[in-house]
DNA sequence: CATGAACGAGTGAGCGCTAACATCCAGGGG
DNA sequence: CCCCTGGATGTTAGCGCTCACTCGTTCATG
């Protein structure tokens, strides 16, 4: 900083007082026309925004933060992925915080372990970030977030459903009911599940409803395809399961999955959806292409998006904190990749 | 703010003056201590850093930002799109910036005009950024970048690669080339082309290769298929290519419209690569599992994110602004979908 | 033993803004 | 005709930090 010469300062961004002198104001009235603080008197507003316009003032986020102790800043601790579902989740909130005024910072971390997580968080607390979003998809992450400390409102988005906490989630469970329910309604005597990360709560919550789904209807539970999210997976598991013929039905725990047992069942001469069905969940753009096109379950993550927001926002004015809890219900996009079993491979019923 | 009451202070965050009263210092000692001034005690500056310990004292950013006028921001505008590219660029990014020390903030736009990239670039000044990222992928949002003023270091992604800017971005005519010689070599007569959207740079440099690496080997250019980046579209595209017997090899600009051929083909009763050879471009994870696996140009989004930000730190630090340019070369993955031509429909050659 | 770098540390001002309080002025009730 | 009320505006302090400068020691040098 140069405090001898004033010249120096020639060239700086114009602040709050020089918008006052040239409007022939105080500062503290531009602040209020700025703030829309009521009582200015309208000829006094028009001179001092005409006097904004003319300089091309912008004011400075910065000093306003320090000043009042609050940032319109709200931070997003995300993994270093691109799938599907994290990555719509994101550019959804964003936007949706953009349009409320908020300045949205992300971090990403390569693992979902707990320090990581951890230092994101500390990392947004330093930036006095008014509320901080995290996708916690998995035990770690969540844990990690059990500790942060609650002078700042946190929502987990596809956190611990069981966890006390704020939280926007998809509702696994009822998709993958749907899901289920709709491959035994075609007439498949079981359903076979490949499952995503074991850790992962979003798989873990699909495999619960695919499973409950079994038992209510009296179907036998087969074993499950163990895989982690990618096409490259669910091809292994779906090999696998090609080679056995009383499969007829695979609900696959994404949609990436389910390209990959498409292929393997492709590869194997097992027709889709003649010989075995299979159901996806997601809905990826590609999933109405994939052959044949796939039927899904699709969450629908701008909803997610902007509950997480309104639950932040609640948060931020001061609201109860603890009390933010929204499970979003996805919906099954029929295609054509379920059909009824091949002959003699259905149910008796 | 409450300055009547000393008490009120007692439950705000420590301040660097606590610190300093705590391990009986200046508060400008702390301030060497946190920015690894040289002429501070080896002693002093433990006593220090246990009370930073101590207190869990955390520097406020924003206070730093207005002392110094400068902020450890960098602002990235990038369209609401999950297109692969894109987000991957994104996550790379983020990741790289952070490891440098940097917080990212997004602002998404929901169209790529010029007035939406003019927005989200006076947001991002206004947060005194100390850089800032756009995604400029069309011709519209690249008009936009050239209006902004020079104050802040700017640098294109996926820009015009003819503007003299700042630019970072993947050589899309290098990587056309590598898919259309590819399917030259493999004997096909001509290669058949399946372009982007026709004002975004990547579509036109893409097709920009094909045509030149045909016209160098005196193929005949066939009329190019326009579609947007989706699936659908490839879908329909691949249609009408599916029943012109003289197809025998197709380069999709994207490995999603390449997903769209690959289904047309397939319910048309076309093999792939049996009777037609398809690449595509970007190398999505999935790619390798698509009915057959998809050869494809892969561009290296870790690199291209990694040059950006060198770009922006060089002119961060004050270096002439207007140098950076970088072209970042894809490469080809030799995948299943090419083949030879089938007989009769390969050249003569 | 005088001299002055070189180092370690402190002081004071100011970054641009907002909150709280102070001030001014017009108009209505006693 | 004075006082009170309340709207419009100005004044002041301070948010937490860094910069430029100052000050006091130490230690090599002649």
């Amino acid at each position: 900083m140069d405090h001898t010469s004033p010249s120096a300062r020639v060239n700086r961004d114009p602040a709050m007082t020089d918008v006052a002198r040239l409007a022939g104001v105080s500062h503290q009235t531009v602040s209020r026309v700025l703030n829309e603080h009521p009582n200015v008197r309208e000829q006094t507003r028009l001179r001092v925004r005409a006097a904004i316009e003319q300089l091309g003032y912008r004011p400075n986020r910065a000093a306003r933060t320090l000043a009042t102790g609050k940032s319109q800043l709200l931070g997003v601790v995300a993994q270093n992925s691109t799938l599907y579902g994290p990555s719509s989740l994101l550019a959804a909130f964003e936007l949706a915080a953009a349009a409320r005024g908020f300045v949205v910072s992300v971090r990403r971390v390569r693992v979902l372990d707990r320090s990581s997580i951890a230092a994101a968080v500390e990392h947004h607390r330093e930036q006095r970030a008014a509320g901080i979003v995290v996708i916690a998809p998995t035990g770690a992450a969540d844990e990690a977030l059990a500790e942060v400390p609650t002078d700042v409102p946190v929502v987990a988005v596809d956190g611990d459903p069981e966890r006390d906490a704020p939280l926007v989630t998809v509702d696994q469970e009822a998709g993958a009911r749907l899901a289920t329910r709709h491959l035994l309604d075609a007439g498949h005597a079981t359903v076979w599940h490949v499952s995503g990360p074991a850790d992962w709560f979003d798989a873990a919550g699909r495999l619960r409803g695919w499973q409950q789904t079994l038992e209510e209807a009296g179907a036998e539970v087969p074993p499950v395809g163990q895989a982690d999210w990618s096409a490259a997976s669910g091809y292994r598991a779906g090999l696998m399961l090609a080679r056995m013929p009383e499969v007829t039905a695979v609900f696959a725990a994404n949609d990436h999955l389910a390209l990959g047992i498409l292929r393997a069942m492709s590869e194997r001469g097992r027709s889709v959806p003649g010989d075995v069905s299979v159901v996806g969940f997601d809905d990826v753009p590609e999933a109405a292409y994939f052959i044949p096109p796939l039927t899904t379950v699709r969450p629908d993550f701008d909803t997610v998006a902007t509950e997480a927001l309104a639950v932040l926002l609640a948060g931020i004015s001061g609201e109860e904190p603890g009390s933010g809890r929204r499970v979003i219900t996805p919906t099954l996009v029929e295609r054509a990749s379920v059909g009824p079993p091949p002959i003699g491979g259905g149910r008796s019923g």
